[in-house]
DNA sequence: TTGAAAACTTAACACTGTTAATTATATTTA
DNA sequence: TAAATATAATTAACAGTGTTAAGTTTTCAA
């Protein structure tokens, strides 16, 4: 349990550090408008401290995302519940829809914001908790037409349909382009009612 | 002829000027890469000679969105002439796909990015070329009900979940999320299939 | 030709992300 | 315990950003 441990310890304290407040502002103020110079006064370290840390503000930014995806899986541990595999999946797509109304912040970071994919490229890494998304998804797809609910069709195909809807409504939504198509006051409700309507529609009949 | 119309016509040539610059920037490098000082040496004029044309940074971006939509909608001129709806929309759905895939930095300034609509908001002006685009689409999906290829529903519903579906396609392609699901050489293809399946899923049987 | 109005530029402010060089703080060795 | 070393954090600086206020040049009418 040498003392190299124990610093190394320290050393993640700080990471943690770092990305809980970095995170904190994000959401609150939005990535382009959060400084590096803000995120260090607030963890009270020079501004240059955090690059000790980290490669760049992108790459703060990468993490905090595995952050709001765990928030997102959160959302997701009722669903197993659910039996009948359409339900699940109109049920995740709520779901989908209530995580990106309620943390639109949260949302541009991990979906719509070049940044973290960048930062990910750059580090060759992973994308863990995102993945894992996508690949429940896929598994309630295959399900669904293992049981005979669903028309068979490739399970990319209906996956990538399903998720870029939902993504379509809710990015659209937090950048105020369904305002064109509905008064703002009617934009929840008729984004999930096209959440229902490709339901019922790709239900087999 | 007047002195005055004169000078209007040279206003708005230099205007135009800006704009076109301004757009090439955009598009070559990405709205945030682009500086004002950047344009400012392309057309020649001081960085603070823009401001004497446009509120800011952001009305130059929106004024180039507008080039954008016009550019969208000659991918459409010969639309008019497929008399099936469901068909018809789909080769709209197809050019949509195309003109995102093409011109993502058009469709990022278009759809994406933040600044557009907030100019738009601090305006209080229309956006009409993005609402005649819109139009389209409904007046297609009506269309499509009324000769009962479609099932019957709200068409505000129809058209947001059609364009949701392929704004969401092509957002999450140019953010690089698609490579998630497929391998990056199969995501434009796969696009399209997902497109396909969404049309051949909501045709009425 | 003078005076006013329009068009444009220079200088400056308060920021940004990031790097190199420097100082302070622990830890290890003699 | 004192000196040497490695680690951690800082200061100073660079080159850039959007934007404003003040000053200058140009254009045009009287």
């Amino acid at each position: 349990m040498g003392i190299v441990t124990r610093k190394e310890k320290q050393k993640q304290e700080v990471r943690s550090l770092i990305l809980e407040e970095s995170m904190k502002l994000f959401v609150e103020e939005g990535f382009s408008k959060v400084s590096v110079r803000k995120i260090a006064e607030r963890v009270q370290y020079s501004p240059t401290t955090l690059y000790l840390y980290f490669k760049d503000k992108n790459e703060i930014l990468f993490y905090c995302c595995e952050s709001g995806f765990k928030k997102m899986l959160e959302h997701n541990i009722a669903l197993g519940l659910i039996s009948d595999p359409i339900e699940r999946l109109h049920q995740m797509g709520v779901n989908y829809l209530n995580f990106g109304l309620e943390n639109p912040e949260y949302y541009d970071l991990m979906f719509i914001q070049e940044a973290p994919m960048s930062a990910l490229i750059d580090m060759g890494a992973g994308w863990s908790s995102g993945d894992q998304a996508l690949e429940a998804l896929k598994m309630i797809v295959q399900d669904a037409m293992d049981k005979g609910v669903l028309v068979p069709a490739k399970v990319e195909t209906v996956a990538m349909a399903v998720w870029s809807m939902v993504h379509g409504l809710v990015s659209l939504a937090i950048r105020q382009r369904l305002d064109k198509l509905v008064p703002a006051e009617d934009v929840e409700k008729t984004m999930h009612e096209s959440l229902d309507w490709l339901l019922k529609t790709m239900k087999k009949a």
